[in-house]
DNA sequence: GTCAATGCAAATCCTTTGCATTCGG
DNA sequence: CCGAATGCAAAGGATTTGCATTGAC
């Protein structure tokens, strides 16, 4: 019963590590298809997701219905996403010391990275537009 | 073209001002016929998504696959959100002041309140289960 | 050759829309 | 009365499931 190794597994994976656009099942599946990589968007949804049971990835749930999805990166370069209310959006927030120092202060609530914290607003050009 | 009064309306305000547990459309629209109000899903959905639009009420997109919807609280009674990845239950941190002054400093994300904050992650109830 | 992985079609679930009916002002 | 609000049924859209086929080992 070994896992096998796939050609949609390892475009996914890489894809996914390579990107910092928080794309959707959709868009996986479109840019496998632009690189003659076949794959169906029932697959893409569960290589996604098992990505994320492993622990490699984490879910971004947009005002936009859909969920994303970002590859989880070392400490270093991890960050909070920000979510724009209007345009949804998602931005990287490289951020401060003031939520780390947080998130190792209380037990009761196990974060695995910055990139598990969501913010809802509105980005800036969409303050533009009011 | 005057807003109408109505009971559903009126239900929906004071259920989700009183309720502390996130509601789902679906559980207000139980709650109302629990008290003998009628309120079909539809307009359940429509009552919140205005409350949402007025400001008065914030989406919680959750892991679950649902929007859950929560009153919005003056400054000192707001909170962040945390989700549980695992079994999907929302709690109300409320919380010091290193996120506030984050909140301040960054003006090109403008954040409503605390409760748009939202972090993702394990439950000390889901931690224990392992 | 086995059996896990894929992917189409169908099912499911949440949310929105169309439209006839109800009811507040 | 007038037209906004309701709520049923149907549509829409994201995600999952069933199952026959494919392909990794």
């Amino acid at each position: 019963m070994a896992l096998r190794h796939t050609k949609q597994k390892e475009f996914v994976s890489r894809f996914l590590e390579a990107s910092f656009s928080h794309p959707t099942a959709y868009d996986v599946a479109l840019a496998a298809k632009e690189e003659g990589i076949s794959l169906g968007i029932t697959s893409a949804y569960r290589i996604l997701n098992s990505l994320v049971e492993e622990g490699k990835a984490v879910k971004v749930p947009s005002v936009d219905g859909m969920v994303h999805f970002d590859f989880k990166r070392d400490d270093d370069k991890s960050h909070i996403h920000f979510v724009c209310q209007k345009c949804g959006r998602i931005f990287d927030l490289r951020e401060e010391k003031s939520f780390a120092s947080f998130l190792q202060a209380d037990k009761r609530f196990q974060i695995g990275s910055l990139q598990d914290i969501i913010i809802y607003g509105i980005c800036e050009d969409c303050q533009k537009k009011k």
